[in-house]
DNA sequence: TCCTCAAGCGGACCACGGTCCGTTTTATTC
DNA sequence: GAATAAAACGGACCGTGGTCCGCTTGAGGA
């Protein structure tokens, strides 16, 4: 008998050699799946027939298609994360906050157009669709009100601020973690104040 | 033979008497199934069948599971709606669009409550989820940097701006909408900007 | 080297969203 | 009221994500 149960550990991180293969063989299959096909044809079926294991693994490797997905999303963005937490400024240490902020928002967009395509189909199916007529007409009351403020590009901050009043994100912070509706509201405000005096400098 | 083949109508709008009475149905059957078991256990299914009409018939009306999740908040919300475009300030015209904005954003935030699970349910299932790793790592970092700015509640703040940093909606910016790099990189600028300089009032 | 058993595996299976197409209903015209 | 064609209907059907469970593998202990 064994003494001890828990310790089973062989592989790189606690996964056995023919785990770690299969982990490896999956990832390159949606890899080629995704750069012949596009994310959208990377079906659970497909990436396992390719890599030659059971659909079954995928599940017990990845969790789910999604989980798949980002585990792609996060090997091409690996370089992007070192960026941002230890390269150089003005994105690494050593900027002021400030430019670093400026920084990482510029690089994120900037990455969208290298693997955005990856890191949507992992953000989930479908997603909440901007342009469905109730989220335009609340864009649009927002748009109106920002450009009476002379907020500069009013239309691209009503996307911003209508980003955050959603309910998937807002219901998440209240049952998950636990924020009350006083310090929700609380943020928005700081939020638009902030947006409404900022200067607008051409 | 009919003159005219284009304009049939004869329902309230546009709709025959069948389609109007079936999607009464549908909706009816749909808010009881979401009253008793909550909106996960909404398949398409299950509203034909308490409806008495066929499956087809949920995506004739409703072209999708979600629309018919939408077409229910919608109705949920219509009062809502009304009281942001027509109804008494703050909300409503009349008052300074900041107060308005404000005002806008706790409805939305106290609204969440009421019908918050349908309109989740709505967005669509699953959606990005805020706790993934990654994503966690993204957050904290902003945290980072937005705490060394004495930017108020840094936390929820950091919430807010990667709402906006989120592949889906910058990829459909750049895409549907046309928006350049340049475009959403300054507009990124100037949240933040704004952000930081905004002073910390207790 | 063999034994043991947790970890891993595979693919049949299920549930659900969405499509398709032959049939039925509705409103209009005569 | 009969004829007509567009619109709507229904439910069998399909693809896909995800689960389940009996079988296999691999690694440490003896």
């Amino acid at each position: 008998m064994q003494s001890e149960g828990l310790l089973r550990v062989t592989g790189d991180d606690g996964e056995r050699t023919d785990a770690a293969r299969n982990r490896r063989l999956l990832l390159d299959a949606a890899a080629e799946i995704v750069a012949s096909c596009g994310p959208d044809k990377l079906t659970t079926d497909a990436v396992a027939r390719r890599a030659g294991v059971g659909k079954g693994t995928v599940f017990r490797r990845f969790g789910s298609r999604a989980g798949l997905l980002h585990a792609l999303a996060d090997e091409a963005g690996r370089s992007f994360q070192q960026a941002f937490m230890a390269g150089p400024p003005p994105l690494g240490p050593g900027a002021a906050p400030l430019e670093r902020l400026v920084a990482f928002g510029e690089a994120s967009i900037g990455r969208m157009l290298l693997d955005g395509q990856i890191l949507r189909a992992a953000e989930q199916r479908g997603g909440p669709d901007p342009e469905h007529p109730t989220q335009q007409l609340v864009r649009l009351h927002l748009a109106m009100l920002l450009r009476e403020l002379d907020v500069q590009d009013p239309e691209l901050a009503s996307y911003q601020l209508a980003a955050f009043l959603n309910a998937g994100l807002l219901l998440h912070l209240q049952e998950h973690r636990g924020m009350s509706d006083a310090r929700l509201a609380a943020s928005w405000r700081v939020l638009v104040v902030a947006l409404a005096t900022a200067e607008t400098h051409s």
